[in-house]
DNA sequence: GTTAGCACTCCCCTCCCGAGAGTGCTAAAC
DNA sequence: GTTTAGCACTCTCGGGAGGGGAGTGCTAAC
């Protein structure tokens, strides 16, 4: 950790202050403000020169002339890192995470779309879970269901995760032949989608010409697994808690962020760059492009079955968060999903 | 239906004259406006009259002394039921929508996914599918999977439709015993999940201890899938268009259509009433509790796959909604989805 | 280096005014 | 009896004007 010094014990302290007033109130800080409440014992006037300072560094900006201040990202960006210790949990937030997790819940799936409503209620933001890709898990289980005109070729992944895909039947596929290919596909397990996919191609290869195009086919529906696994690969509690904060924005702005909670990609990309972190991360509005094109902020941490990364959980809301609650719920949150991952995979 | 005379004609004209206005423009809409638009060849004091007798009965609103004038619900209820012939889609939308349906698709859940993204830009509405519920149709297959520390009860509907649970593992349960109990649920097929529960209890019944205790576990969950089917019920497209309405929406408003969205079971409720009403149906603001809550208006219709209903599709709004382009969608889209359905089906 | 004091800036609120839109009424025209 | 022209009236909206106030930045003293 850089120690404070790279901006000196009172500007750090000065710039504390104005972030968790500003986060507070919404409303631009006075020095007037924070020489009464930092506690430094200091008159406004020598507040009014070290925020002069730290505007001057691009920590703080001015709406204008004769308004307070108002944090910048890169502001935030110093809070986040450098300032406060680690924030203890209220006792009624620690309740309602130890509440949740005293629920019996076996699938994974499940408890995560429940984290996701859980961080949204602890945070006053946005909730989301990354739940494990089945592309990346060995597979328990593949079945071939009869559907009739169609196909179904099912995927069961390690942590419960199913996905499907639909294909035409092959011409003149008999009874006889689909089962077979049925019970073959039964037989693989235990490895990665790829894995599998290139086992039943092989199987394929080996079988006879009826049964064969059976195989091909299923092949190819977990290629198409493997490549675009099926929705939802990113789960979202909580978005109402937006709607306040969104009545401040301009509607372009909110239009763009609700279209990225549908459409996933760009928060999925976030998240897995987060997920990378190993601890909690935080992402403030113009350090990435996306977040700063919808002015908001993201805070994820992974989580763990054993020593095996899963996913990713985390919070969006507007680049004036509350750091610290978020990082902490955050924290709490990804720490006992780890727990419960490592217990349900053993 | 009711003949126009019951408000008269001219009061019927203008009535649908104010209301297409408004409902283009977003401003309150005088009298002069519609003299001039309407086509009536008549001067704008005698629009004032019948306007101030259409305020008296209900119809139009007045948002203060001196401001044109605005539909009440009741108004749009009017326009609705009896006004305009049904209206043609622009050629552009006959094109989406011919296009989306001109793809290959052959799982009825990701249709109805897209369909919902379809209304909404078809619109500028958000979008609304309710699925076939597992716990109405057919099984087509039950599968029991072994997942370490646990077991998965995993069942296919007929439309494709997978649902699962995961419960823990008897106590002491051999792998034979497994295997039995895999192989017994697989026969079950063809009935709907309430008898395939029933069949499977039975299995119970006549097993051995060991399989015994799987297959209540199994039957266990499969009536936990027939009481709560797995989220989700209601699919959602394009809430990103109702951001720009939502900028002149109070925020509380906002906030809570946005949470029965997520909590689904209010919408749910609403699509499924309208489902039962064979054509397009409309609910418009206060004329239910929940719409008028968030001064909204819904319009949905029901898909079938040949003479059994599946689902219901849909649009939310603003009650300030065109409503004639809605409908035409929402009733064209559910048209063809009943032929896909139904060809899906065959 | 800190601080009191003070002039200065700029926002924001309120009040006011005028313009404009739209109404409702009345009395005349059809 | 219905329609319409005319007109007074009401109310909103936008644009200043002006005062209050918050907050700054500078200067000079401590």
């Amino acid at each position: 950790m850089a120690d404070r010094s790279e901006l000196g014990a009172r500007k750090a302290a000065v710039l504390r202050a104005v972030v968790e007033e500003y986060v507070r109130t919404g409303e631009p800080v006075g020095s007037e403000t924070i020489a009464e409440r930092s506690g430094l014992g200091v008159s406004s006037a020598t507040i009014r020169n070290e925020m002069a300072a730290l505007e001057e560094m691009g920590y703080l900006a001015h709406p204008h002339t004769s308004a307070g201040r108002v944090p910048t990202d890169l502001g935030y960006r110093y809070y986040v890192d450098q300032l406060p210790a680690a924030l203890k949990l209220r006792e009624a937030q620690r309740r309602a995470i130890a509440g949740f997790f005293a629920q019996t819940m076996l699938d994974l799936e499940d408890v995560l779309r429940g984290t996701t409503r859980l961080l949204s209620r602890l945070t006053q933001y946005a909730g989301l879970a990354v739940p494990p890709s089945i592309a990346e898990e060995p597979v328990l289980r593949l079945e071939l269901i009869d559907m009739g005109s169609a196909l179904m070729v099912l995927a069961v992944g390690q942590h419960g995760r199913v996905d499907k895909r639909v294909f035409d039947r092959p011409e003149g596929l008999s009874e006889r032949a689909l089962r077979d290919a049925e019970q073959r596909l039964q037989t693989v397990h235990g490895r990665p989608l790829g894995e599998a996919r290139a086992a039943v191609l092989r199987m394929a290869a080996e079988g006879a010409a009826e049964e064969r195009a059976v195989l091909l086919a299923a092949a190819d529906a977990l290629g198409d697994m493997q490549r675009t696994p099926a929705e939802p690969h990113l789960l979202v509690g909580g978005v109402a808690n937006l709607a306040e904060d969104v009545a401040h924005w301009r509607s372009e702005t909110v239009r763009r962020l609700f279209e990225a909670l549908e459409r996933e990609s760009t928060l999925l990309g976030l998240l897995r760059d987060a997920g990378t972190a190993g601890d909690v991360s935080v992402t403030i509005g113009t350090e990435h492009p996306a977040t700063g094109e919808w002015h908001a902020a993201l805070v994820a941490a992974p989580f763990h079955a054993g020593s095996t990364a899963l996913g990713t959980i985390g919070v969006v809301g507007p680049t004036r968060m509350d750091y610290l609650t978020a990082m902490a719920a955050v924290r709490a949150v990804a720490r006992r999903l780890s727990e419960l991952a490592t217990e349900l995979g053993a």
